[in-house]
DNA sequence: CTTGCTTATACCCTGGAGGTATGACGGATG
DNA sequence: CATCCGTCATACCTCCAGGGTATAAGCAAG
């Protein structure tokens, strides 16, 4: 089985329609009926069924579409890797959410430029849930991930654990208490980042608890607080990010039994290079210096 | 980037010899410098550095042989799980090490075909370390693993732990002690699996503890006891396999801080079929039921 | 210098990927 | 019911890229 051929049967796949899937290509539509045949003669099961008004997926359809995305990424991520090996000063690329532990990102690449031999150190920022998607298709070596997301074929090291807080609008009902606990927060409207699953919807509200959703959806840090101030949701938020970004119009107040939002720091699982071993060693160390303090979750 | 171009790579890379390579992928050699040429163009990196003597990876080139096996890997996953999910009655394919929670899963099985809807389960009894290799490259669906693997890149729920015993010829030395711990198999000729990496052979061991190695390498259960019977090596093994196989020539003592051997199931992490949870679901329920009891490690 | 081993170059040939034109089928529409 | 439109399949052509053979070129060893 070649990339092409599973390329091809991808956007058949995703458009169920071989004309439209032949644009999307930049190829003829005959010839794509006629790859995909081939595809189907190759590997000896049917794909697709069509008759002239319909195309659906076979059940081996289904299993197929389901395995090409590990491809594809196992593919870039060769290309991607590969060249930037091939640069002349190759640097490790490590990728972030924006303001959430950058000040321990910093430390940490400036203590690894200490090592001696240690390559130049590329910092990357990224919007949520796309950490994992650089690990995955290469564009990154290394992921500061947050809580919330889907750890699944990274290996994994713990750096830090902070408490949530509720980001509430001043005068809000809840604002005048001094820390609050879940319960509190069922029935407010509550803001959903627009890629999170359904297992990091109940991660993100704090695992177990039986937090509402439908909030309005957003994108990012800033965006998140706008829609606060504005009385259109709360959020739970980490204690650092309402440290950093202290605003007249919103109030912080500690939720005590919410999960701690912890952050790990992420690499494609079985590498063995041993620059990864040595920066996330440092980054662990780092981060017993950079103490990120408060009260250990009950 | 064509799955082609990457078996010809790597060809090449583990020969580091064209003409070789050339021979090993049934194709001329002109040919093949052709299309590593052209594969070094298309990426932008150069990958070998060859003089008319000698073949040589450069750093790109090591980057990229680093990733080929994920590539190959999801590449013939999708072709296995295609082809089985186009049979008429598709089959879940279990694997596992002959002897070891056998008899667990069997109960699981028959616990499996009460589901309604369920398909049928076929077991592939696999050799050691090959678990992984199956799930990765799509024979299997899932597997049911020792504690010395390998698990980076699957999902894993914890089935049961057993205590570990030492497997000793009679008239060993230790033979007549009723129970032992790792510092006195310290200087013991050890056995180890072929395939094991240093971390599996620490691990194996019992982790942190400073066991030897070099004892002769076997390729099952049968033989590695056949090794102990012979004096030739002494091997630390799962409680469960010393009670399903007394032998006349070879006695069992607890190794009391050895690591517990614990088996787990393991899937590819992120398939989302609910057929994998509804199976592992039931596993973790039939193996409370199943009672693999014993101490549980201080 | 010759021999033996390597990779690179030159050249040819063929299979298959891609294009165009068109057929066959079925639903929508009047 | 007839027509039209959109769909996938078939037929046929073109052309290039992947593969083969022959051979040059480079280097080490004898």
């Amino acid at each position: 089985m070649e990339v092409r051929e599973l390329r091809y049967f991808r956007a058949v796949a995703d458009e169920l329609n071989f004309s439209r899937a032949a644009l999307r290509l930049g190829i003829a539509q005959p010839p794509l009926s006629r790859a995909i045949r081939q595809l189907e003669r190759r590997v000896g099961v049917q794909l697709f069924v069509r008759d002239t008004r319909q195309v659906a997926l076979t059940p081996a359809g289904h299993a197929l579409l389901a395995e090409t995305g590990r491809v594809f990424d196992a593919v870039s991520a060769a290309v991607h890797r590969t060249r930037r090996a091939g640069q002349t000063t190759p640097s490790v690329v490590v990728t972030a959410k924006a303001g959430v532990a950058t000040e321990l990102l910093r430390r940490v690449v400036r203590a690894y430029a200490e090592v001696p031999g240690a390559q130049a150190v590329e910092i990357v920022v990224s919007g949520y849930g796309e950490q994992t998607a650089m690990l995955r298709d290469g564009r990154a070596d290394l992921a500061l991930i947050g809580s919330p997301a889907d750890h699944s074929g990274f290996d994994t090291e713990h750096l830090a654990s902070e408490p949530r807080v509720a980001a509430l609008p001043v005068g809000h009902e809840l604002a005048d208490r001094e820390s609050l606990r879940c319960k509190d927060l069922i029935g407010q409207p509550m803001s959903q980042w627009p890629e999170a699953s359904h297992a990091d919807r109940v991660y993100w509200a704090g695992r177990d608890h039986d937090l509402p959703t439908g909030g309005p959806e957003i994108h990012d840090n800033s965006q998140l607080l706008e829609n606060v101030a504005l009385g259109q949701t709360v959020a739970l938020i980490p204690r650092s990010l309402a440290e950093h970004t202290p605003r007249p119009d919103i109030v912080y107040r500690p939720v005590l039994d919410a999960s701690p939002y912890t952050t790990v720091i992420a690499w494609p699982s079985g590498s063995t290079a041993p620059w990864i071993a040595r920066f996330v060693q440092l980054a662990c160390t780092q981060v017993v210096t950079t103490v990120i303090d408060g009260p250990s979750s009950p």
